[in-house]
DNA sequence: ATAGATATGTCAATATAACTGACCTAAAGT
DNA sequence: ACTTTAGGTCAGTTATATTGACATATCTAT
């Protein structure tokens, strides 16, 4: 490994220790918001996965959690169970299940969303585009390493 | 709100998928040392927040994890048994208790910290100085809001 | 056409990590 | 002396994940 001043061990532990943080903080803005719907985390984030990705299929949705299917399925039956979602046959290949939200779940969305965009939404709105960019570039950077 | 281009909601939403993709990915990596010491993910970020605030009370330590002292003390249990850590009372306050890292601990440590570089490494390490700053600053930036 | 692979669903048991609520001791602070 | 704080613990519960086995429908390839 290079010797570069900024990626000592030190700078590396403290960048670990702040992604905790940041998904920590980011992922329990909406709790109370959540809860009245009797969701958790794991509905929330197949909330946000399903609304960035509208007719993702079921096995599409596992490979972004990275959780087995039966965890998974307890989660979308109590989706479907409160009509917050909808599952369609795929047309090509009718064993696939696409996965949508309806319209409540676009508007149980929308209610979570104004809660935890305002953490993201205030920690940039004073950076200038350049080091959004370079924010996001990282970001992309870690996960496809 | 500001509608900078940069900040629209699409931006956030994605940003907050990022963070999720980041941590889920930073923290599975070194699950199978983790295993070998029959510890989990909440050991691990207990381990991680030892080593990086040596000498810290249980209550410094509860604050960064934001869960129930009953759920920490069951970590702290294990890691006790385990041999990985060590608890002294606080010489000001003989309440407290100072959590430290002990030889076995700081190996196991090293041991995880090892895989778990990697990706923070191999992100960062064609990356400019100023880049890896801003990143840095915007992490501080949603952790502080 | 049929054999094998794939996508999804489900049952059951278990593990992990969190929660609430109640209660306790020891040591500070006032 | 009284109250607050730091920490520990018991008991019960909930949320989220796991492993393993098995079932069905559909697609793909020979």
């Amino acid at each position: 490994m290079k010797n570069l001043l900024y990626l000592k061990d030190d700078q590396i532990k403290e960048f670990i220790e702040q992604i905790f943080y940041v998904y920590r903080d980011t992922y329990s803005d909406p709790r109370k918001i959540l809860k009245k719907y009797s969701f958790g985390a794991a509905h929330h984030r197949a909330i946000h996965l399903i609304e960035r990705h509208e007719g993702l299929t079921v096995s599409d949705l596992l490979s972004k959690l990275k959780i087995t299917k039966q965890s998974l399925n307890r989660v979308l039956r109590d989706l479907i169970k409160n009509k917050t979602i909808l599952l369609k046959k795929g047309e090509i290949d009718s064993r696939q299940r696409k996965i949508f939200l309806n319209e409540k779940g676009k508007k149980i969305f929308e209610e979570i969303f104004i809660e935890q965009k305002k953490r993201i939404y205030n920690a940039l709105k004073n950076s200038d585009s350049d080091s959004v960019i370079k924010f996001k570039s990282i970001l992309n950077k870690i996960i496809n390493e």
